[in-house]
DNA sequence: CGTCTTTGACCCGCGC
DNA sequence: GCGCGGGTCAAAGACG
């Protein structure tokens, strides 16, 4: 039963199979885990959680993100907007209806308007349209790069408060993530079979960037990855191999905690995939996006310069909307201490 | 030796 | 104010 969740331990590495990688953003601040959660198939492709709204603008926010998911990022840029959203303002992923518990069970594919292959567009959660609901991150970001100085030893950060950034990848794309994590601690999530692991960036002894894995309990495939914090250093160009990094063969892998799930969904038919560990070695042919990897992925990059830009602006959204595709190399952009020069290579991953 | 995983406990935010 | 649940810390053990 735990085993498979031995799969979360890999946040990184693997295969680069990037196949499906559905992004989206979403607050904690609704329940609406009941929904009829129609588990559909995911695409081969990266699906894209969230309706419409200018990709521009949505997917300018995190960029932490698009460093995580970059990785998950699939070469295919398909993007639809169904849902007739309301002028997006100036910022990122200010428009309500972008935001979603996917994680909750939301997951629900707007067919209506015929998404490109491999694109999942989920129309604007009803529940989660309450204003109340969505911007329970709003001005996060802003604390997230300045609470490194003011962040008490436990930075806990209700999860309102912090600016979560959500990916749901496909156990092939959960080891595509470059960075180096480290899991740090494990929970039960109430409602979930599975539960969930908390990663922390291993690459920088002061990076507050933080991953949650957990298992969608709609579709144990798809794996839902929350980028929290900011990296506070350089992409690694290589995932630093530490001394314990390939341990999972034949780790204990910490047995799902009581599945608190009433169906008591077991977590068999799974386990399977799940085989990577965390800190395993990044992949030459991978991603190795900080180097030349991640050029696969360039496809607007301008398109994401301007986006960049404009969230910036946006002290209220915190929340992430990142599409797949739009994740590029930009990220040295995003670290909290900018690094023009990183993309070098010696990016000092090894704790720079 | 250094780092990572695992696991229990603690702390704190949020809802009632 | 209380309880629940989530997020993090810290110690022990394991691996390369």
């Amino acid at each position: 039963m735990s085993e498979d969740w031995d799969l979360f331990a890999v946040v990184r590495s693997c295969s680069s199979s990037v196949s499906t990688a559905t992004i989206i953003d979403n607050s904690r601040g609704v329940d609406e885990r009941g929904a009829d959660r129609k588990k559909e198939d995911l695409p081969p492709l990266f699906q894209h959680i969230h309706g419409g709204g200018d990709i521009s603008r949505e997917s300018s926010s995190c960029n932490e993100l698009q460093d995580s998911c970059k990785p998950f990022l699939p070469v295919t840029t398909t993007w639809s907007s169904p849902l007739p959203l309301p002028p997006p303002p100036p910022v990122v992923s200010s428009s309500p209806n972008i935001l979603m518990k996917q994680e909750q069970g939301l997951i629900e594919s707007h067919q209506d308007q015929k998404p490109p292959l491999g694109v999942r567009v989920f129309p604007p959660p009803k529940t989660i349209s309450s204003s109340s609901s969505v911007f329970v991150f709003r001005g996060q970001r802003d604390n997230l790069l300045q609470q490194q100085p003011q962040t008490p030893l436990r930075s806990r950060k209700r999860k309102n408060q912090q600016k979560r950034t959500i990916c749901h990848v496909t156990q092939e794309n959960l080891s595509s993530d470059m960075w180096a994590w480290r899991k740090y601690g494990q929970k039960p999530i109430k409602g979930s079979p599975y539960p969930r692991n908390y990663y922390r960036c291993s690459s920088s002894k002061g990076c507050l960037a933080r991953k949650q894995v957990e298992r969608s309990n709609l579709d144990p495939n798809i794996f839902i990855v929350t980028y929290t914090g900011e990296h506070t250093h350089p992409r690694p160009t290589h995932r630093n191999s530490l001394a314990g990094s390939t341990r999972n063969k034949s780790q204990p892998v910490n047995p799902p905690p009581k599945p608190d799930h009433p169906s008591g969904q077991t977590v068999s038919g799974v386990k399977e995939e799940l085989h990577l560990s965390p800190t395993t070695p990044l992949k030459e042919n991978d991603d190795v996006q900080g180097t030349n990897g991640e050029e696969e992925v360039n496809m607007e990059d301008e398109e994401i310069d301007e986006v960049e830009e404009e969230e910036d602006d946006d002290d209220d959204v915190d929340d992430l909307l990142i599409p797949n595709f739009a994740v590029r190399d930009r990220d040295d952009l995003f670290f909290a201490g900018n690094f023009p020069s990183w993309s070098a290579g010696s990016a000092g991953d090894g704790g720079g």
